[in-house]
DNA sequence: CGTTGCATTGAACCCTCGTTCAATGCATAT
DNA sequence: ATATGCATTGAACGAGGGTTCAATGCAACG
């Protein structure tokens, strides 16, 4: 099986699948281009070959595990492809962050990397505020349409300052979920968020 | 100045201090023994000394950032010194972290560490009890006296849930104002943080 | 079939880090 | 003043990391 060749994007997937195995396990720290040639079976040379650098293989990393997996669509799209409610959307960003812990634990390496470098930052800032908008938008589309009963509480308040909660508590849960994943009941969370966010409770999904 | 002697307990403190400065000027990874003797102005070899390894080196350091600044206190401490209402404690935990920039960031390479490694994964989570378990008791007294008036929206949730709720508005602004201070509108947020969570308003502090 | 191009290998290089340890020197006790 | 103990030094070591590069081999083309 070594040795053999393989076209260019294949063989660039493989190392990344190799490299999200190693990342997620050993976190970002851990992550060293020998240890990630190992598991992909292929030579470390190689990976110097096809991404030039490590800072650029973590970067190409990054960008997958924002681009999401497949079947698993970031908010972003969520938000512009259904009619779903504001409610509804908070609601299926916790459950995800919950169900996908070790995306969410690589995410906050990134996140913590992100602090001090640059391009890490500027990337993840792009995306945070790419998410945001899409948030802010369709809160403002539930707002004109008078939906979800938000007029009263919500009143004086901009949409941008509804979004940047609704993602504090979103990306809230994700950090203890991330630490304590046992220590946190969903479900419990979620009907506070409910109680605390919208004047009328998300049902639960069944 | 070097060579000459020091009580162990100040020269602990000195190399500590060091460490603070490196790792939130250059990140947990950037942080190594030789850079904090440089700062420090010691050998490498007394930083061994003192704490036996770099592992114990860190923890220390994390005690510290976690036991909080002379003068910042500690939001189990404040819980327990005043009668602020809940809504000041949580504005005051905001203000605190945004004037913090710095501390901050190195909590979440703490946290990010804490993902993996047992020890400090550890002393996060009981450090994070501690301070939920402060908020609840607040909660549950402010509840208790009816102040707030908190009792309409808040109905059938935990006082649990609700501190989970308030310490996501708190971490999610934490989370933000690391990767983006100048993209974070605190007064903005606030106003959307008392309007979703509190029925009355919190008055801006002066 | 021979040749050319390029993917692939794996050992070697250099760097940095954490740790160790014999030598040094300051401060205290005698 | 001398001796003892321990804080302090700084060079050295080994481990492990990322990157480089000449050698190798596969595959397509003439």
């Amino acid at each position: 099986m070594p040795g053999t060749k393989a076209p260019e994007a294949e063989r660039r997937e493989q190392i990344l699948s190799a490299a999200f195995r190693v990342a997620t396990r050993e976190g970002l720290e851990g992550t060293t281009m020998l240890r990630i040639a190992d598991v992909a079976g292929l030579s470390p040379g190689l990976l110097a070959f096809h991404f030039k650098s490590k800072r650029l293989l973590l970067r190409a990393l990054l960008e997958s595990v924002l681009g999401g997996a497949p079947g698993r669509p970031t908010i972003a799209t969520a938000v512009s492809v259904g009619r779903v409610t504001v409610a509804k959307l908070v609601e299926a960003e916790i459950r995800h962050a919950c169900a996908d812990v070790w995306r969410v634990r690589l995410l906050v390496d990134f996140w913590s990397a992100g602090v001090r470098d640059v391009e890490f930052g500027d990337r993840l800032r792009v995306e945070y505020r790419r998410y945001r908008d899409a948030l802010r938008s369709r809160i403002v589309a539930t707002q004109r349409e008078g939906r979800d009963g938000a007029d009263g509480d919500w009143a004086g308040v901009s949409a941008d300052g509804i979004a940047t909660v609704l993602l504090s508590l979103i990306h809230g849960c994700a950090l203890q979920v991330a630490i304590d994943p046992d220590g946190f009941d969903i479900d419990s969370y979620i009907a506070a968020v409910s109680a605390a966010v919208l004047s009328s409770p998300i049902p639960a999904s069944t």
